[in-house]
DNA sequence: ACCCTTCAGTGATATTGTCACCTAAGCCGT
DNA sequence: ACGGCTTAGGTGACAATATCACTGAAGGGT
């Protein structure tokens, strides 16, 4: 018998049928894969549906001129659905998915997750629920993007970069990558947070000196 | 005899199965839609998916500070794909769908288009293959609000929106929420576009005067 | 004609992005 | 330890865009 169990781990699997579960599970394989890995992207269309056990996948864009923006996260749990939609599109993706973390991710062929949408109504429900969140995320950095100041975002995601702890392993130029802006304009705003006393800063690393001051900030629209 | 001449007219549809088409035509209904019509928005979740047969839906969004962008259009031949996955996930959809003219439209009520998934690979793919049009959209979007040019972006749209005819009934407001910026803005680059040579303006309209130019404008990158 | 609403123009100022260049920190080999 | 190299970060000058606070102009309705 093979292990259902990571199944459950993903909102809204958990109610798939027993023979769906098997058939998802008999068809999959796990796999493992280090740091900063590109385990999608440009011109390499996958041919698999990655669903996350442990880790995270930074996706982000690179403009014509070069430039970086992060667009989301995929965390464990979750699964890259929009590259679904290339995949079975074959249709290239303009985005890029790179692991942040070491990576293990059940893969689901091309060809079994057709079947699994024909076969299954909750699993279809799964991957449009997933499509949802991303399509919500997606409008929400273009809300950012054109209408958010720099210094609330910045905070933002000074916050949520640094869920686990205060310290921040990160440069000036990756945070502008986060952000799609510049990094002279990060290097500015964290001078400012630093003499307002809401961070630290030394060579590669922030820490979180007043959470609560850069929530405040984060939050005032 | 139901007509399916209609499904011809969608990209990937013409290779459904005839059986498939039949069930396609049969749970669904023609509507017809006045021009300035929401047809779906925040707390408004549709319960259709709605193929496009003629006019124009501008998908836009509005932020929490009110201001208004504009995210992409559904044409003739095309389907609100991006609002079946809230749809089916009974999740809001923050962006909202109005007509730009009269729309004559087929829609396929949430249960139908469940069992179209279930039921036809290629009407599988026909959505996904939207999705992914949709989702290169927003990247796009992405891309030119977080690094784009104003007056180039400007000059695409005037080109892409004055695409029969080189008059534009339209005002700089409008322009602004096309692009998420301020009214003042497009009123400048318009200005500049005017003594440039580029457009004529009155009040509530705009002539292209010099489309290569524009062209040539909305090209550098 | 007059009011009233909407549309457009403009100066002043703030914010953000770009460019050019500099300094500092850590690493590595000798 | 020293010097050289690479990368991270700082800064001034300036350009582009956004915001604010007005102004006047155009057209519609009465």
């Amino acid at each position: 018998m093979v292990d259902t169990a990571w199944i459950e781990r993903f909102h809204g699997l958990s109610t798939l049928p027993d023979a769906v579960k098997a058939q998802l599970v008999a068809e999959s394989s796990v796999m493992k894969v280090p740091a900063g890995t590109a385990v999608f992207g440009p011109g390499a269309v996958p041919d698999n549906l990655l669903f996350l056990l442990n880790g995270r996948v930074r996706v982000q864009q690179t403009s014509e001129s070069g430039r970086d923006i992060v667009l989301y996260r995929v965390e464990a749990g979750e699964s890259c659905v929009l590259t679904t939609a290339c995949l079975l599109a074959h249709e290239p993706y303009s985005a890029e998915g790179v692991t942040e973390t070491e990576v293990t991710a059940v893969a689901i062929p091309r060809g079994a997750f057709d079947r699994l949408m024909a076969s299954s109504k909750e699993f279809r429900e799964f991957v449009l629920t997933a499509y949802a969140r991303r399509i919500t995320d997606l409008f929400r950095v273009i809300d950012d993007v054109a209408f958010g100041r720099i210094d609330v975002r910045l905070a933002g995601r000074l916050l949520s970069l640094a869920s686990d702890g205060d310290e921040l392993a990160t440069t000036h130029s990756q945070l502008a990558t986060e952000l799609g802006t510049a990094r002279e304009v990060i290097s500015r705003v964290l001078h400012d947070f630093q003499k307002r006393g809401f961070v630290a800063q030394s060579r590669g690393k922030i820490t979180l000196l007043d959470r609560a001051m850069l929530s405040r900030l984060a939050e005032s629209a």
